[in-house]
DNA sequence: TAAACTAATTGTAAAGATTATAATATAATA
DNA sequence: TATTATATTATAATCTTTACAATTAGTTTA
């Protein structure tokens, strides 16, 4: 999709003196041109084609550095593993209890929620994370079908 | 505090035939009375001198039936383990990425924010979470301190 | 109250995700 | 192209949670 995010990001990246090598970049073309969320297994089983050698550790550093360097966020939601989400704008996911496929849904921040917080709990607030859970329209209509 | 409210909680799990064995009546005391939001190591910890044979494995399974008749709820947050809190009322959770405090606060429920995600991915929304971010009160005056 | 039945506990092993470590390879730079 | 610091690889270790089989113990019923 957007080459020139792509590159953006590559120029953030060597400011802050981060090599850019064929792993690292591969591992966050395949963030950027995924809306899915993936796992670090799911990256690391799509690159395998690519770079049959590379480690899973490589994987996972490479996530940690991009996490670092606010170019992905990491999901934890209940399930086992986090997933990992290139798109930093503001935005909130709703995710399917039945298949895990997770969407995204866009409302205005939560300014008020945090502000409040703050006044009760006396907290310095930094953020919020907001998940909406469901089922969503595709089990939804297999279930309709197997009735 | 509230022994009627374990009372009833006991009554609860003896309605669907669960039994209540000393161990399984410490660990439901045990997070009845703790605004800690507990590990499940935590709580064996706790119990340990009361129950110096029991195995960790039984407050995991103790923890998965209390969740399951609806008695507590797990918190998964990003830390490697999970959290657990048999406060059922609606409240939300500000947490101190200092210290890893957790604060219970009040807000009215988000329901817009379901219906709107209902209505924009067309997802069957059950139920949402939310938490906030940031630094605790004692967190900010440590810092302080050592300026 | 005792026997019988079923569920719970225990101890241990296994699974799964992530991190640590040390040796080797490689990107960036002068 | 030589140098140097960083990244990668392979593997082991860690940590949380679950699985399993044997034993123990609630609960029910005769």
């Amino acid at each position: 999709m957007s080459e020139q995010k792509l590159q953006q990001a590559i120029e953030r990246l060597k400011s802050s003196n981060v090599r850019i090598t064929p792993q690292r970049h591969a591992v966050l073309e395949f963030l950027f041109n995924s809306e899915a969320h993936p796992t670090a297994d799911e990256i690391y089983k799509a690159l395998e084609g690519k770079f049959p050698n590379m480690s899973v550790a490589t994987v996972y550093n490479n996530l940690r550095v991009l996490r670092e360097n606010g170019l992905v966020r990491e999901l934890t939601y209940g399930d086992s593993s986090s997933r990992f989400d290139s798109n930093m704008s503001d935005h909130y996911h709703v995710i399917c209890e039945e298949c895990g496929k997770i969407t995204d849904f866009h409302y205005p921040p939560l300014d008020e929620v945090e502000s409040l917080a703050e006044q009760v709990t006396g907290f310095d607030v930094s953020h919020h994370r907001l998940e909406v859970y469901g089922q969503c329209k595709d089990c939804k209509e297999k279930k309709a079908v197997n009735h």
